[in-house]
DNA sequence: CTGGGGAGGGGGCCC
DNA sequence: GGGGCCCCCTCCCCA
């Protein structure tokens, strides 16, 4: 059984992993005043589409509509704020968020209010793993939404809770009132014996687990619940525990049980997606899906859709089956995270972006960071120092509400999965945290910026934070203001800040033709001479003309011969960069003339190789750090900087 | 597969 | 300091 599936890399992220190691920024729509729909409708993303229910009156789902990959960030979610003390009476939690600060409730965001909240206040939550490709994380004191796996055209987003965020959910929301199976009373027993004869029959994945035999049933309960892999043992069994009561309280609930009775889950029944579209799985599902047991049954399609934990009948969510991601410590990056792009993704945050190996490239004036972005444009998962990171991103999408809805949405179970308030907030310790769930990881998980340079004296606040000082350094005597998110340099400030309009998604200038965003004035103004078919620039030799001077530049080569790209291995050369990596894709690896004698793995470069025998060669070829390497090296082998670099 | 054009994005410099 | 202009780079599309 392989578990190496990409989300499997991300399924020991923590939040601050998302937000260090997301690939893609995907911000909202800049809403236009003159819509007269509500920001909830206006501001989903282009890649993104709504569906409606038959008479149209009711959005019942976001959809993607082309490719999205791994490692997208939807977000911030956005709508009323409210503390504790200052929600409204009347107010309708099925939209509430809870956003958490050192363990405490700090306030929600309501998405209720579709002038005041955005897109994703329509995201349905998922039923199970297998369908899920969003994981909801708290980020600063927002919620993003990132997607866990590739989500193809056409296909619904659904989303659920990051670990932390469950865990969060569930320490304030559980408190003392579950019994803890750990006390191994009667109570917990029957309680495990009745969970493990609903959820893990037919385990054979803990089966296969080198732990004692009278803890499988709480791991089995525990993979159940999402999680799997080689997460350390007991930490394990806190994760079951913590989803047991999670389970329990969404059986009691929705029986009107107190929520110290055992449950009595429902028998197996069949039911097809078909006749229950809407039914909520519980994560048995999981179980299949993570494990790769499609052989599996599928059980409990037939319980009501409450109890599946997406909408109590009280209030909003019940975060029934909500650990995905385990928050190990072990974390590895996500080194298979780099599927095809579209244009709508920006490159983005890159994380301490310095080359792979800092210490062994010569130092050259023209070999700069972005090479290793990679030619293709597709950034490299970063491998991120962990004090190192962006915190909250600089830009608030901007908010323009105060437009009114024509077909007003405010029905769930439809919308996204928010985080109702069950109980009141519970103490802190009342079940035990393992030190991973300590209140000082919790505290981790939602105050980045605290949690991320504890020890040092870096700014902790994200780039374009108001109380940001950008950071300055000297070099060779001249002021330069340094990006906090990939360190750098500009000799301007202001040309800091419109750089990290990349790591914020930021887009201010909008055309108004076709909406389309930029994050430069001047990108847009040349974006105009597509829509104008104005072509500025002429070539004084056959008077074509051309939108842009790289254009005709470029052109020019045709007149003057130049070819400054050449293939060093047949020596073609190419008008264009693309033409000539494009061409070298041609030579097999036998044409590279630089071979590892320890792994016959082939380069262009001599460097490469030296690169190689130095770094990812000689280690674990399997682990993900190594293979991560490999493709850097890879990578290098095949850039341009690659090939300025003298012999 | 090659070659040409179109378009977008990042960043430096100057006003 | 902010904004505008310009250049370079990269990628995509298509013939």
């Amino acid at each position: 059984m392989k578990l190496e599936s990409p989300l499997s890399d991300m399924s020991t992220w923590r939040e601050v992993d998302f937000a260090l190691n997301c690939t893609y920024i995907v911000p909202d729509q800049v809403s236009d005043p003159s819509f007269s729909l509500p920001k909830a409708m206006t501001s989903i993303p282009r890649n993104l589409t709504f569906d409606y229910s038959a008479d149209n009156e009711q959005v019942t789902g976001v959809f993607s509509k082309e490719y999205i990959p791994q490692g997208t960030r939807f977000g911030p979610l956005q709508g009323d704020l409210y503390t504790k003390d200052s929600v409204p009476k009347e107010a309708n939690r099925k939209y509430f968020w809870r956003i958490y600060s050192a363990g405490q409730l700090q306030h929600f965001i309501d998405g209720c209010d579709v002038q005041k909240s955005n897109w994703m206040r329509y995201v349905n939550p998922a039923r199970c793993l297998a369908e899920q490709n969003l994981v909801a994380c708290q980020n600063g004191r927002d919620v993003y939404f990132y997607t866990i796996r590739p989500v193809e055209p056409k296909q619904e987003l659904l989303v659920w809770y990051s670990q932390e965020f469950a865990q969060r959910l569930c320490r304030t929301s559980l408190g003392e009132v579950m019994p803890s199976p750990s006390r191994k009373s009667t109570e917990a027993k029957n309680h495990y014996v009745s969970i493990e004869h609903c959820i893990v029959q037919e385990d054979s994945v803990a089966a296969s687990l080198e732990i004692p035999e009278e803890e499988k049933k709480e791991m089995c309960v525990f993979f159940s619940c999402g999680q799997y892999g080689n997460t350390p043992y007991p930490e394990t069994v806190s994760q079951a525990k913590l989803s047991i009561s999670v389970l329990q309280l969404i059986y009691d609930m929705t029986h009107g049980l107190p929520h110290t009775s055992s449950p009595t889950l429902p028998p197996t029944e069949k039911h097809s997606d078909e006749e229950h579209p809407k039914q909520y799985l519980p994560q048995q599902t999981f179980l299949q899906d993570r494990n790769h047991h499609p052989s599996l049954p599928a059980p409990h399609r037939g319980l009501p859709l409450h109890l599946h934990g997406l909408y109590g009948h009280r209030e909003g969510l019940v975060s029934s089956y909500p650990p995905l991601y385990s928050h190990s410590r072990h974390l590895q990056p996500p080194y298979q995270f780099l599927p095809p792009y579209g244009p709508h993704y920006p490159r983005l945050v890159l994380p301490s972006y310095s080359p792979p190996f800092p210490s062994i490239i010569p130092s050259r004036g023209s070999f700069r960071y972005s090479s290793y972005l990679g030619t293709d444009g597709v950034p490299y998962p970063p491998i991120a120092p962990p004090n190192l990171l962006p915190v909250s991103l600089p830009y608030a999408p901007s908010s323009q509400g105060g437009l009114k809805e024509l077909t007003p949405n405010v029905s769930p179970p439809r919308g996204a999965p928010a985080t109702p308030e069950l109980t009141p907030p519970a103490k802190p310790d009342s079940y035990h945290p393992s030190p991973e769930q300590s209140p000082s990881s919790c505290e981790e998980a939602m105050n980045l910026s605290l949690a991320l340079n504890k020890s040092s004296t870096a700014p902790r606040n994200g780039p374009g934070h108001k109380s940001l000082p950008y950071p300055l350094k000297k070099q060779n005597g001249k002021i330069k203001y340094e990006c906090n998110i990939c360190s750098k340099t500009f000799g301007q400030l202001s040309n800091l800040k419109v750089h990290l309009r990349v790591h914020s998604g930021e887009r201010p200038f909008q055309c108004h033709l076709c909406k389309k965003s930029f994050t430069q004035l001047a990108h847009l103004q040349k974006h105009h001479l597509v829509h104008t078919g104005e072509k500025p620039h002429e070539c004084q030799v056959c008077h074509k003309r051309f939108s842009s001077t790289s254009n005709l530049k470029t052109h020019l080569r045709l007149h003057s011969g130049e070819k400054p790209y050449q293939c060093k291995l047949c020596n073609t050369k190419f008008t264009q960069y693309i033409h000539l990596k494009l061409h070298r894709r041609l030579h097999s690896s036998r044409d590279r003339p630089y071979r590892c004698a320890l792994c016959s793995q082939t380069f262009f470069h001599r460097f490469s190789l030296f690169i190689h025998q130095r770094s990812c060669c000689l280690a674990n070829s399997s682990s993900p750090v190594n293979v991560h390497m490999k493709e850097m090296v890879e990578r290098f082998d095949t850039s341009q900087e690659a090939d300025t670099l003298t012999e």
